[in-house]
DNA sequence: GCCATTTCTTATCTTTTGTTAACGCTTTAA
DNA sequence: TTAAAGCGTTAACAAAAGATAAGAAATGGC
């Protein structure tokens, strides 16, 4: 289908920058390894249950994860174009997938599978540029969870909704409301509540002066 | 004043072998780096506001983390003998620690440096391994991180604690109850109650026959 | 052993959240 | 275009959790 441009290929190299620089010989084997994916809207690019192959770098498009609980979706992550995403517990252990991955939008993505990582690993070449790049993005969703669980034990739901509109107020434009919810740990009626508190108690001007 | 004993060294290195083997020139060049340090109750490993510098691994005793939040401790982690203890995210990026990490009771611990692992993965006779340690002790990591930030998306307070009970039964044995109760991201009044109402729940065979 | 502190429980009251259902509004698909 | 599905808000009620305080139980230090 769609082909894997050298524009993409440069993009991507340039967002791994932010991990490890690749010399162009280590580049051209690792590049050597991926492969485009397209997907659309509403198609599932790990499924529960399955196995994760994948690390996947987004060109285009949008993804959330979600799990299923008491036959209810709960949506619990949302990755968007310029970042890396897989079901990392599953692919790190080849173990079946919790999460479900689904396409919010139509979306590009760069991916390379576990068994070519594998390789590299063991390819003396560029193995140990790929176990520090393993290693850092390993280091980097680690600050992001920690942060994420600090949230929860720390937080209140209105303050983590507040926290979410200060760091990430575009998610909130790009993901439905009803997904934030499950994200912050609340349902989408709580969610609902706290934006109107927050709302009344941000402009109670003419209140105050009726009363 | 204490020193590293060979049993205790022997001890770390097995444990290592759940992410890495050494060879013996290998280990000869990390334990180089190696050194113990001894921690009274109560004492701090790493106090928030500062950076820090080790990674630890606890031959004996136990420790909690927590932050103050509006004047009062909230209790996040606990690690205990056996397992490695640092405050991740402070060491990772040699920034100001976030959380507290206390003694709960004497300890003693085979730590390293930030600064000796930097030297190490400097070194092209261990970098490979060293690169391999750190990548896979960090992917461990995610996979804890990702456990934890799911039980509170998908599961209720008394969920979260009736899977504790379930998972690591010894915790609530060696950890004060309040404690458990911040780290299930709650109050304690509130999982006095939960503890209450599963009580209840579980043994209402008096009630049923007085009824 | 005794006193002080900490910890846990319990009670009361308030606040928040969950649950369910209804209602408009928008989006999607036939 | 029309019907269906999805989304956000609101309401009403039930359930749970937070805040505060008081008292019992356990722990720790001297």
């Amino acid at each position: 289908m769609s082909t894997l441009t050298p524009e993409a290929l440069k993009l991507y190299r340039q967002h791994l920058e932010a991990f490890v620089s690749f010399t162009d010989p280590e580049w051209a084997l690792f590049s050597a390894q991926l492969y485009r994916r397209d997907i659309r809207k509403r198609e599932v690019l790990v499924e529960h249950g399955k196995v994760c192959h994948e690390v996947c770098f987004i060109l285009s498009g949008s993804f959330r994860f979600f799990f299923i609980k008491d036959g209810v979706e709960i949506s619990n992550y949302f990755c968007f174009s310029g970042e890396l995403i897989s079901a990392y517990q599953s692919f790190l252990k080849q173990a079946p997938s919790f999460p479900t991955i689904q396409a919010m939008e139509d979306a590009s993505l760069i991916c390379f599978t576990y068994q070519s990582l594998q390789a590299l690993l063991q390819n003396p070449t560029v193995a140990l540029k790929m176990e520090r790049f393993g290693r850092l993005v390993a280091e980097y969703l680690i600050c992001c969870y920690e942060e994420r669980v600090v949230s929860f034990v720390t937080q209140t739901p209105e303050e983590r909704y507040l926290d979410l509109l200060q760091k990430q107020p575009d998610l909130l434009q790009r993901v439905p409301q009803h997904y934030v919810a499950n994200y912050l740990g609340i349902t989408p009626v709580s969610l609902s509540r706290i934006r109107k508190r927050l709302a009344a108690a941000a402009a109670p001007k003419h209140l105050t002066l009726v009363a």
